[in-house]
DNA sequence: TATTGTTATACTCTATAACTATA
DNA sequence: TATAGTTATAGAGTATAACAATA
């Protein structure tokens, strides 16, 4: 009997743990954005909306800051949430004095959380809770120290 | 002395694995992006020519399950790799039979992978080597046993 | 029938440039 | 002058649907 096994592609891109870091992180936020579609929301404005329910009354050029969006990018975004009554913006004297989320964006800012929060559990339940720890820190160590300007 | 100080902007999102590993993802694509531009290649062209190179006669529906890219998507990328004299598409009476990479394709996928190793090197340095080792198995662990269907 | 390759199309996210208005 | 907000625009990556050709 011929039992010769057809020769597994290689992928020497494994090796890589920036790709590892894409592929893993494509997969977290696909099936974050599926479950935020319920919603509505896509992953971007999600972010927005818990940032602001966070921080009420903050401004746009902060939220650009701190989640690394361009002020250019936040704006539509910020305006949309806007039209659909989940945020507000306050102004005073014609001028913006930031933003807060609507009672109706509040409600949807826990639950988009708390998807998040499940979406975090399912995907990295098979890693121990030590390594969990010692990743979240590493990673957050990569990308706030490396003095990233957004613009 | 008024010494009063403006509070911070909390940031919720950065209690999640899925946000941390967005941001890192993020910021080591931009820079790898950044550094393949010199080779006038965007990333993923980059993985198709590495993958190709590392696997002569492969065809796109298996690069596509491999990499994670929709057939529909690697069509126009291999066509453009082919067309700038990169990859060869070998055919056998009008039907194709697999890519290759041509002598400069080989060339440019040698220091492409030389840059993605660079890249990977100046920004994980700062973690210690056990702690890389940890994450790439760990990563890889994610997405791969995921049994992520292409489509 | 299942797989491969292709085209068309749309959406998400990100980037730059240029403009206005305000502190 | 520096910061904030906006609009327009482009590019990269990914998604679905539909079709032709082949095993």
């Amino acid at each position: 009997m011929s039992t010769i096994s057809k020769a597994r592609t290689s992928n020497p891109l494994e090796d890589h743990l920036g790709y590892q870091l894409r592929r893993a992180s494509s997969l977290v936020m696909a099936t974050l954005a599926d479950r935020l579609a319920d919603l509505g929301l896509t992953i971007v404005e999600t972010s927005i909306l818990i940032l602001v329910d966070a921080n009420s009354g903050i401004f746009q050029s902060e939220i650009g800051r701190t989640l690394g969006i361009k002020r250019a990018n936040v704006a539509p975004l910020a305006a949309a949430l806007e039209r659909r009554g989940l945020v507000l913006r306050s102004t005073s004297g014609g001028r913006s004095i930031g933003l807060s989320t609507s009672a109706e964006g509040h409600e949807l800012a826990i639950r988009a959380e708390a998807i998040m929060k499940d979406n975090d559990r399912s995907l990295f339940d098979r890693l121990d809770a030590p390594l969990r720890l010692a990743m979240l820190q590493a990673l957050a160590l990569l990308w706030r120290t490396d003095a990233a300007p957004v613009e």
